[in-house]
DNA sequence: CTAGGTGCCTGATTGC
DNA sequence: TGCAATCAGGCACCTA
């Protein structure tokens, strides 16, 4: 699933493409996937306008128009392609966005979760996201006081995204893999010594990842210029290896269910919850 | 604050 | 073999 990698990937591949460019029309496919405005207003809101700049903010991607800010959350199977317009569609394209180079940006989402924002200012749809874990200005001294604070489970608190701002299952997983944390333990247990860990492993695994253009097999295809080549898959510790041996010791990978979600782990580097 | 449930969705997997 | 039931999961929203 997209997680910030991923949408951090998406923002530097997009860039060539949509800096400068003008919309010429939108194609709501699936209405739905517009949150706000309404389909209909955005359509008439975003024609004519031109496309500033790219960001991200935690698992948002942000684009800065002339009259607002386009704000994108993929959710679970949001993908991009910058295509030709006159090449054919595919199944689950729901969002069209005609550039006036006479290409077209095909957000394709076959679970219809991903969802559009456009709006004034981009607060209005991020106020509430917790830092950003790869900002300089958020140190490791912030990042243990926020964390002693929490009394409940340290992988759902680390998913969530008003504590910290981009992680996801995956990466969820391979940080606390990495720090040697296992996944249930409660955060306000964790020793000053594994907080430091902790903290050091998630900007590895993201910066690692986004060195090696996410994890996602299939998420982008920017026809024309090189297609980001998504090779971190190749270098997961744990995430979907349950029952293989585990890099580190040896020891067979365990997959549980932490706040829901499957959660992978090895039972020995990791110790007890 | 924390934890648990539901709904949104559809392709893949599982069960009989 | 074939089809129905179940599962997966990020997030908003609700209840306790």
């Amino acid at each position: 699933m997209p997680e910030l990698p991923e949408i951090e990937t998406y923002a530097r591949h997009l860039r060539p493409y949509l800096l400068g460019r003008r919309v010429s029309y939108l194609e709501a496919l699936w209405p739905g996937s517009i949150a706000v405005p309404d389909a209909e207003t955005l359509k008439a809101l975003l024609t004519g306008q031109r496309i500033e700049a790219i960001s991200r903010r935690g698992k948002f991607l942000s684009f800065s128009l002339d009259g607002g800010v386009l704000l994108i959350h993929l959710r679970m199977t949001g993908r991009f392609r910058v295509e030709a317009a006159a090449s054919p569609r595919q199944p689950h394209d729901r969002v069209i966005m005609g550039l006036d180079d006479g290409r077209e940006l095909r957000f394709n989402d076959t679970r219809k979760f991903g969802r559009f924002y456009f709006v004034p200012d981009a607060a209005l749809v991020t106020a509430n996201l917790g830092p950003e874990p790869l900002d300089e200005t958020l140190t490791p001294a912030e990042f243990r006081e926020r964390i002693r604070k929490r009394s409940g489970t340290v992988k759902p608190l680390l998913m969530n995204q008003t504590f910290l701002a981009g992680l996801g299952n995956i990466y969820t997983d391979e940080a606390l893999f990495r720090a040697r944390i296992h996944p249930l333990r409660k955060a306000n247990t964790l020793t000053n010594e594994e907080i430091t860990a902790l903290f050091e492993a998630i900007r590895h695994v993201l910066q690692e990842s986004i060195a090696y253009e996410g994890t996602s097999l299939d998420f982008v295809y920017t026809g024309g210029l090189r297609e980001a080549s998504a090779a971190y898959q190749s270098r997961l510790q744990v995430y979907g290896r349950a029952g293989e041996p585990c890099l580190r010791c040896g020891h067979i990978l365990e997959r549980i269910v932490v706040g829901g979600r499957g959660t992978h782990f090895c039972p020995q580097c990791q110790g007890d919850g």
